[in-house]
Formats: C-alpha cells, structure tokens, sequence
DNA sequence: GATGCGCTTTAAATGC
DNA sequence: GCATTTAAAGCGCATC
C-alpha cells in the first residue's frame, strides 16, 4: 500500500504545480494583452523581454566570438 | 515618461511572473527526480500525467481513431 | 592559411547538411499537409508513426509499465 | 481500398522521408566530430553557423531596436 | 552516474 | 479559422 500511495502522492504533487504553472501563464499573457491595450507592440514587449533575460556579459561576449571568427572566415 | 514608466512596468510584472512560473517548473522537475528515486519510470509517470490531463471523451475518441487507422493498415 | 581554409570548408560542409536536412523537413510536412487534406487526422498519424519507430517488445514493456501504474492508482 | 492503400502510402512516405533526415543529421554530426578531430571547437562552430544562418539586416535590426528600448527603459 | 547541452517535437502566438 | 512562425517542453547524448 506504501508504494501506491507514494504514486498517487507523486502525480497529485505534479498535477498541483503543472496548474499553477498554467496560471502563471495565463497571468503573463494578461499582462502582455493589457500592454497591447496600453498601445505597447506584444511582439517587440517580447523581444525586450528575452534581450533582458540575457546577461549582459554573455552578449558582449558573442560578439566578441563572433568578431573573431568573421575575420578568421574573412568575412560572413 | 508616463509611457516610460508603462512600458517598465509592464516589463517588469512579465520579469516577476516570468520567475515565478521557471520556480514552478523547477519544483515539478524535482517532484520527478524524487518520484525516480522512488523507483518509478519518469517517462511513464509523465505519460500518466499527460493521459489525466486529457478530458475522457477526448481520450476515447483518439484511441478509436487510432485503432480504425491501424486497422486499415492491417496493423502497426 | 590552411586551418582558416579547413575552417571554411568545415562550416560549409554543416551548412549544406543544414539546407538539406531543412528540405526533407518540408517534404514532411508537406506530406502531412496532403494526408489532411485527404480526410486524415495529423495527429493520429503522427501517433501511428511514432509508435511504429518504436521496437515492438519496448512498445510492449512501457504498456505494461502504464497498466501497473494506472492499477496502482485505481484508474485514471 | 483506395482509402487504405493512401493510409499506407503516406505513412511510409513520412517514414522514408525520416529516415533521411536521420541521415543527414548523422553526418552533420560527423563533420562536427571531424571539425573537433581538427582541432576545432565544436561548441564555437556551432555558434558560427548559427550566428551565418541570421541574415546580416535582421541582425542589424535587432540590434537597433535593442538599442532604442534600451533607451526607453533607461537602460538594462 | 549525474549534469549540462543540443536537438526534436509539441504547443502557443501572430498574421492572413 | 487556418497556416506560418516562434517559444517551451521533453528527450537523448556527450561529457566529467
């Protein structure tokens, strides 16, 4: 019995969380519709949002490789 | 600059969410790895998870399309 | 000079895969799209296709696996 | 039959076409271990592709519009 | 054997 | 609403 009511345990805990991560998600794209009603362009407030997520450094960086390697191709 | 401060706003109610919702994905990745621990199949616990998520009218209607196509294919 | 060269053809050696592994992608869906215009549900044969890749005793084994859990929780 | 004989058809021109693609990801895959063979870093040749494959004015693009929210924002 | 990384596939969002 | 394009999730491999 121990084993089945870890089972049951397990998928009850996932279920749990798998909804509130869709209500989260719902709460994002609401805010990206009120945004959109504010006049904001979603597809560019997305775009800001993913730039943002990356580190700063880490972009500096990829340019640099890519700087780097270009030269060594002579070019794109 | 109140558009400015929209437009950040809305930026950074996306940023929080954004958060909350990788929290939750981390925690039902972890509910998983204990689940594994346990002894049980992952992909088969997702698989159960995935087959509760669809509504049972729906779940019948594929398995009994799926079976006509295999028919008509004389099997798989 | 001649590691810049190796460097270039190694790059356009994985470019070229890349535009012909792109094409036969399209051919896919290309087929798909067909196959739905002919009154058959893409998801379905998406579904028969999968199962199909699948060697039969491993079909076989998580089947198994998927009704012990599915017992353990008392159904669905 | 008709129905049938276009059931199978599909399925195993969807087959066929996969497994080509298999194909020639299978050698993509070798000309990386080749390129690593070489001395070169695979992890950075794959940045390179990546970075080719984004035509030069969306890049531009992006950059600018980066810039411009940037600025918006008062910076990142 | 575990962890991270890349690829594939599936789901969602946007535009037509 | 349908089709295309883009983001997210799941899976497998390769490394340590």
């Amino acid at each position: 019995m121990a084993v089945q009511d870890d089972l049951k345990s397990f998928i009850e805990r996932i279920e749990r969380l798998t909804e509130e991560k869709k209500a989260v998600a719902v709460d994002i794209k609401e805010v990206y519709a009120s945004a959109k009603s504010a006049g904001f362009d979603p597809k560019v407030l997305r775009q800001i949002v993913r730039l943002r997520a990356i580190p700063i450094g880490e972009r500096q960086e990829q340019e640099q490789l890519l700087e780097t390697y270009i030269n060594n191709l002579g070019g794109l």
